[in-house]
DNA sequence: AGGTTATCTGAATATATGTTCAAATACTCA
DNA sequence: TGAGTATTTGAACATATATTCAGATAACCT
Protein backbone atom coordinates (compact mmCIF):
# COMPACT_ATOMS: atom_id res chain seq x y z
CA UNK A 1 0.00 0.00 0.00
CA UNK A 2 0.79 3.46 -0.40
CA UNK A 3 2.53 4.01 -3.84
CA UNK A 4 6.89 4.18 -3.76
CA UNK A 5 7.06 7.39 -4.38
CA UNK A 6 9.82 9.13 -2.73
CA UNK A 7 9.32 11.72 -0.21
CA UNK A 8 12.16 14.38 1.05
CA UNK A 9 14.05 14.24 4.50
CA UNK A 10 15.89 17.06 5.70
CA UNK A 11 13.97 19.91 5.10
CA UNK A 12 16.54 22.84 4.30
CA UNK A 13 17.44 21.56 1.25
CA UNK A 14 15.34 18.19 0.32
CA UNK A 15 18.25 16.45 -0.75
CA UNK A 16 17.65 12.99 0.92
CA UNK A 17 15.41 10.68 -0.51
CA UNK A 18 12.99 8.50 1.14
CA UNK A 19 10.39 6.08 0.48
CA UNK A 20 9.51 4.72 3.63
CA UNK A 21 9.83 7.77 6.55
CA UNK A 22 8.39 5.87 9.41
CA UNK A 23 10.84 2.71 9.44
CA UNK A 24 13.73 5.38 8.95
CA UNK A 25 12.53 7.58 11.67
CA UNK A 26 12.01 3.85 13.78
CA UNK A 27 15.47 2.85 12.73
CA UNK A 28 16.79 6.48 14.31
CA UNK A 29 14.66 6.20 17.67
CA UNK A 30 15.87 2.43 18.24
CA UNK A 31 19.48 2.81 17.24
CA UNK A 32 21.86 2.97 20.00
CA UNK A 33 24.39 5.84 20.62
CA UNK A 34 27.26 6.73 18.50
CA UNK A 35 29.58 5.79 21.17
CA UNK A 36 28.37 2.42 21.67
CA UNK A 37 27.88 1.38 18.26
CA UNK A 38 31.74 2.19 17.58
CA UNK A 39 32.87 0.03 20.78
CA UNK A 40 30.45 -3.02 19.19
CA UNK A 41 31.85 -2.51 15.83
CA UNK A 42 35.36 -2.55 17.38
CA UNK A 43 34.57 -5.62 18.89
CA UNK A 44 32.98 -7.23 16.72
CA UNK A 45 36.26 -6.33 13.79
CA UNK A 46 38.94 -7.98 16.05
CA UNK A 47 37.71 -11.25 15.90
CA UNK A 48 37.33 -10.56 12.19
CA UNK A 49 40.48 -10.81 11.31
CA UNK A 50 41.68 -14.99 10.91
CA UNK A 51 44.32 -14.22 12.61
CA UNK A 52 43.19 -12.66 15.67
CA UNK A 53 39.97 -15.16 15.71
CA UNK A 54 43.08 -18.00 15.79
CA UNK A 55 44.44 -16.29 18.88
CA UNK A 56 41.08 -15.92 20.47
CA UNK A 57 40.45 -19.34 20.09
CA UNK A 58 43.50 -20.61 21.64
CA UNK A 59 43.44 -18.11 24.59
CA UNK A 60 40.15 -19.33 25.27
CA UNK A 61 41.14 -22.32 27.55
CA UNK A 62 44.66 -21.39 28.90
CA UNK A 63 46.62 -18.48 28.91
CA UNK A 64 49.45 -18.54 26.41
CA UNK A 65 52.94 -16.69 25.84
CA UNK A 66 53.79 -14.78 22.47
CA UNK A 67 56.18 -17.61 21.54
CA UNK A 68 53.78 -20.29 21.69
CA UNK A 69 50.46 -18.06 19.80
CA UNK A 70 54.08 -17.43 17.36
CA UNK A 71 54.27 -21.31 17.31
CA UNK A 72 50.64 -21.87 16.66
CA UNK A 73 49.53 -19.35 14.16
CA UNK A 74 52.52 -19.94 12.07
CA UNK A 75 53.35 -16.10 12.28
CA UNK A 76 56.40 -14.44 13.61
CA UNK A 77 56.12 -12.87 17.28
CA UNK A 78 56.10 -9.63 16.68
CA UNK A 79 53.28 -9.97 14.69
CA UNK A 80 51.70 -11.66 17.54
CA UNK A 81 52.42 -8.92 20.00
CA UNK A 82 51.29 -6.32 17.63
CA UNK A 83 47.80 -8.01 17.53
CA UNK A 84 47.80 -8.68 20.83
CA UNK A 85 48.33 -4.43 22.09
CA UNK A 86 45.43 -4.29 20.09
CA UNK A 87 43.56 -7.01 22.12
CA UNK A 88 44.77 -5.09 25.31
CA UNK A 89 43.88 -1.80 24.18
CA UNK A 90 40.27 -2.79 23.73
CA UNK A 91 40.69 -4.43 27.27
CA UNK A 92 39.31 -8.02 25.82
CA UNK A 93 42.78 -9.61 27.21
CA UNK A 94 44.83 -9.27 29.87
CA UNK A 95 48.28 -10.30 30.61
CA UNK A 96 50.62 -11.40 33.66
CA UNK A 97 54.42 -11.77 33.88
CA UNK A 98 56.14 -14.32 35.38
CA UNK A 99 59.72 -13.53 34.93
CA UNK A 100 60.60 -13.10 31.07
CA UNK A 101 57.48 -14.79 30.09
CA UNK A 102 54.31 -12.47 29.41
CA UNK A 103 51.11 -15.36 30.10
CA UNK A 104 48.12 -14.05 27.71
CA UNK A 105 44.65 -14.82 28.46
CA UNK A 106 40.93 -14.01 27.82
CA UNK A 107 40.04 -10.70 30.02
CA UNK A 108 36.20 -10.00 28.43
CA UNK A 109 32.72 -12.53 29.01
CA UNK A 110 31.17 -10.88 25.56
CA UNK A 111 34.50 -12.16 23.58
CA UNK A 112 34.00 -15.68 24.93
CA UNK A 113 30.40 -15.14 24.91
CA UNK A 114 30.63 -14.13 21.01
CA UNK A 115 32.95 -17.12 19.92
CA UNK A 116 30.87 -19.84 21.95
CA UNK A 117 27.99 -18.54 19.59
CA UNK A 118 29.93 -18.44 16.27
CA UNK A 119 31.84 -21.67 16.83
CA UNK A 120 28.44 -23.35 17.75
CA UNK A 121 26.77 -22.15 14.70
CA UNK A 122 30.24 -22.32 12.57
CA UNK A 123 30.30 -26.63 13.74
CA UNK A 124 26.34 -26.52 12.64
CA UNK B 1 57.33 -26.29 37.59
CA UNK B 2 59.43 -26.52 34.52
CA UNK B 3 61.75 -24.02 33.14
CA UNK B 4 60.89 -21.54 30.57
CA UNK B 5 63.40 -22.91 28.48
CA UNK B 6 62.06 -22.88 24.73
CA UNK B 7 61.96 -25.98 22.70
CA UNK B 8 61.41 -26.50 19.11
CA UNK B 9 59.22 -27.27 16.85
CA UNK B 10 59.14 -28.03 13.24
CA UNK B 11 61.42 -30.67 13.43
CA UNK B 12 63.34 -30.11 10.10
CA UNK B 13 64.60 -27.08 10.70
CA UNK B 14 64.20 -25.97 14.39
CA UNK B 15 63.00 -22.34 13.25
CA UNK B 16 60.05 -22.09 15.69
CA UNK B 17 60.22 -21.63 19.33
CA UNK B 18 57.86 -23.07 21.71
CA UNK B 19 57.67 -22.80 25.84
CA UNK B 20 54.49 -24.39 26.55
CA UNK B 21 54.39 -27.63 23.23
CA UNK B 22 51.75 -29.02 25.47
CA UNK B 23 49.53 -25.62 25.28
CA UNK B 24 50.17 -25.57 21.53
CA UNK B 25 49.39 -28.80 20.39
CA UNK B 26 45.98 -28.86 23.03
CA UNK B 27 45.63 -25.43 20.72
CA UNK B 28 45.93 -27.52 17.49
CA UNK B 29 44.17 -30.26 18.35
CA UNK B 30 40.66 -27.77 19.66
CA UNK B 31 41.21 -25.65 17.02
CA UNK B 32 38.41 -25.83 13.74
CA UNK B 33 39.13 -26.01 10.36
CA UNK B 34 40.58 -23.23 8.09
CA UNK B 35 37.97 -23.09 5.79
CA UNK B 36 34.92 -22.88 9.45
CA UNK B 37 37.62 -20.34 10.78
CA UNK B 38 37.41 -17.83 7.66
CA UNK B 39 34.09 -18.62 7.39
CA UNK B 40 33.73 -17.53 10.91
CA UNK B 41 35.56 -14.67 10.59
CA UNK B 42 34.04 -13.33 7.99
CA UNK B 43 30.81 -12.96 9.44
CA UNK B 44 32.16 -11.29 12.60
CA UNK B 45 34.23 -8.69 9.85
CA UNK B 46 30.93 -8.10 8.12
CA UNK B 47 29.70 -6.93 11.42
CA UNK B 48 33.03 -4.90 12.60
CA UNK B 49 31.99 -1.69 10.66
CA UNK B 50 30.19 0.88 12.04
CA UNK B 51 28.09 1.58 8.61
CA UNK B 52 27.35 -2.11 8.37
CA UNK B 53 26.34 -3.03 12.15
CA UNK B 54 24.07 -0.06 11.62
CA UNK B 55 22.56 -1.39 8.58
CA UNK B 56 22.41 -5.28 10.67
CA UNK B 57 21.02 -3.26 13.47
CA UNK B 58 18.42 -1.14 11.22
CA UNK B 59 17.20 -4.57 9.32
CA UNK B 60 16.90 -6.25 12.58
CA UNK B 61 13.38 -5.51 12.76
CA UNK B 62 11.92 -4.56 9.73
CA UNK B 63 13.27 -4.70 5.81
CA UNK B 64 14.32 -1.52 4.13
CA UNK B 65 15.04 -0.56 0.59
CA UNK B 66 18.30 1.23 -0.45
CA UNK B 67 17.66 4.63 -0.43
CA UNK B 68 15.86 4.03 3.30
CA UNK B 69 18.98 3.03 4.38
CA UNK B 70 20.95 5.84 2.65
CA UNK B 71 18.88 8.07 4.51
CA UNK B 72 19.33 6.65 7.80
CA UNK B 73 22.87 6.22 7.50
CA UNK B 74 23.48 9.63 5.64
CA UNK B 75 25.35 7.63 3.14
CA UNK B 76 25.25 7.58 -0.98
CA UNK B 77 22.81 4.94 -1.95
CA UNK B 78 25.41 3.46 -4.12
CA UNK B 79 27.85 3.33 -0.86
CA UNK B 80 24.72 0.89 0.96
CA UNK B 81 24.48 -0.66 -2.13
CA UNK B 82 28.02 -2.31 -2.21
CA UNK B 83 27.65 -2.80 1.01
CA UNK B 84 24.42 -5.10 1.24
CA UNK B 85 26.32 -6.80 -1.67
CA UNK B 86 28.74 -7.66 1.25
CA UNK B 87 25.96 -9.19 2.70
CA UNK B 88 24.47 -11.23 0.07
CA UNK B 89 27.36 -12.64 -0.97
CA UNK B 90 28.01 -14.20 2.82
CA UNK B 91 24.37 -14.74 2.59
CA UNK B 92 23.09 -12.76 5.32
CA UNK B 93 20.85 -10.57 4.23
CA UNK B 94 18.17 -11.63 1.45
CA UNK B 95 16.05 -9.09 -0.92
CA UNK B 96 12.78 -9.02 -1.97
CA UNK B 97 11.55 -7.59 -5.52
CA UNK B 98 8.03 -5.20 -5.46
CA UNK B 99 8.36 -3.14 -8.51
CA UNK B 100 11.09 -0.97 -8.66
CA UNK B 101 11.68 -0.97 -5.36
CA UNK B 102 13.96 -3.73 -3.51
CA UNK B 103 13.56 -4.59 0.01
CA UNK B 104 16.17 -6.08 2.38
CA UNK B 105 15.94 -7.88 5.75
CA UNK B 106 18.25 -10.32 7.55
CA UNK B 107 18.59 -13.83 6.48
CA UNK B 108 20.90 -15.33 8.97
CA UNK B 109 19.69 -15.98 12.74
CA UNK B 110 23.63 -15.80 13.80
CA UNK B 111 23.94 -12.31 12.79
CA UNK B 112 20.32 -11.55 14.89
CA UNK B 113 22.01 -13.55 17.69
CA UNK B 114 25.32 -11.97 17.42
CA UNK B 115 24.06 -8.94 17.34
CA UNK B 116 21.40 -9.41 20.26
CA UNK B 117 24.60 -10.39 22.52
CA UNK B 118 26.40 -7.80 21.70
CA UNK B 119 23.81 -5.18 22.66
CA UNK B 120 22.89 -6.45 25.49
CA UNK B 121 26.36 -6.19 26.56
CA UNK B 122 26.99 -2.39 25.63
CA UNK B 123 23.96 -0.92 26.57
CA UNK B 124 25.20 -3.45 29.78
C1' DA C 1 78.70 -6.81 34.67
C1' DG C 2 77.79 -9.53 30.45
C1' DG C 3 75.11 -12.78 27.88
C1' DT C 4 70.79 -14.91 26.90
C1' DT C 5 65.83 -15.05 26.45
C1' DA C 6 61.14 -13.00 25.81
C1' DT C 7 58.68 -9.31 24.35
C1' DC C 8 57.94 -4.77 22.44
C1' DT C 9 58.33 -0.82 19.26
C1' DG C 10 58.51 1.83 15.00
C1' DA C 11 59.30 2.18 10.21
C1' DA C 12 58.24 0.24 5.87
C1' DT C 13 55.36 -2.07 2.63
C1' DA C 14 51.99 -4.41 0.28
C1' DT C 15 47.26 -5.21 0.37
C1' DA C 16 42.43 -4.54 1.70
C1' DT C 17 38.66 -1.51 2.41
C1' DG C 18 34.94 2.22 2.43
C1' DT C 19 33.19 5.76 -0.10
C1' DT C 20 32.15 8.57 -4.05
C1' DC C 21 31.29 9.62 -8.86
C1' DA C 22 29.60 8.55 -13.36
C1' DA C 23 27.33 5.58 -16.05
C1' DA C 24 24.52 1.22 -16.72
C1' DT C 25 20.46 -1.62 -15.74
C1' DA C 26 15.68 -2.76 -14.36
C1' DC C 27 11.21 -1.68 -13.62
C1' DT C 28 6.83 1.36 -13.86
C1' DC C 29 3.58 4.51 -15.48
C1' DA C 30 1.42 7.53 -18.70
C1' DT D 1 7.47 4.04 -26.52
C1' DG D 2 9.69 7.35 -23.62
C1' DA D 3 10.37 9.64 -19.23
C1' DG D 4 11.18 8.85 -14.51
C1' DT D 5 12.49 6.13 -10.42
C1' DA D 6 15.30 2.57 -7.80
C1' DT D 7 19.20 0.09 -7.71
C1' DT D 8 23.63 -1.72 -9.41
C1' DT D 9 28.24 -1.64 -11.28
C1' DG D 10 33.08 -0.39 -12.00
C1' DA D 11 36.77 2.75 -11.70
C1' DA D 12 39.21 5.75 -8.72
C1' DC D 13 40.96 7.36 -4.47
C1' DA D 14 42.19 7.93 0.11
C1' DT D 15 42.68 5.49 4.25
C1' DA D 16 43.28 1.50 7.18
C1' DT D 17 45.51 -2.80 8.11
C1' DA D 18 48.45 -7.06 8.68
C1' DT D 19 52.88 -8.48 8.50
C1' DT D 20 57.89 -8.26 8.48
C1' DC D 21 62.40 -6.50 9.63
C1' DA D 22 65.69 -4.33 12.56
C1' DG D 23 66.61 -2.60 16.70
C1' DA D 24 65.12 -1.44 21.68
C1' DT D 25 63.51 -3.07 26.56
C1' DA D 26 63.13 -5.94 30.27
C1' DA D 27 64.06 -9.82 33.04
C1' DC D 28 66.83 -13.80 34.17
C1' DC D 29 71.33 -16.44 35.03
C1' DT D 30 76.27 -17.09 36.05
Amino acid sequence: MGSAKAKCLDGDACQVRVIHLDRVERARRETVSEKELNWLASIYKVMGDPSRLKIVMALRNVEMCVCDLAAFLGLTESAISHQLRRFKDLALVKSRREGQVIYYSLDDEHVAELLNIGLAHVTE
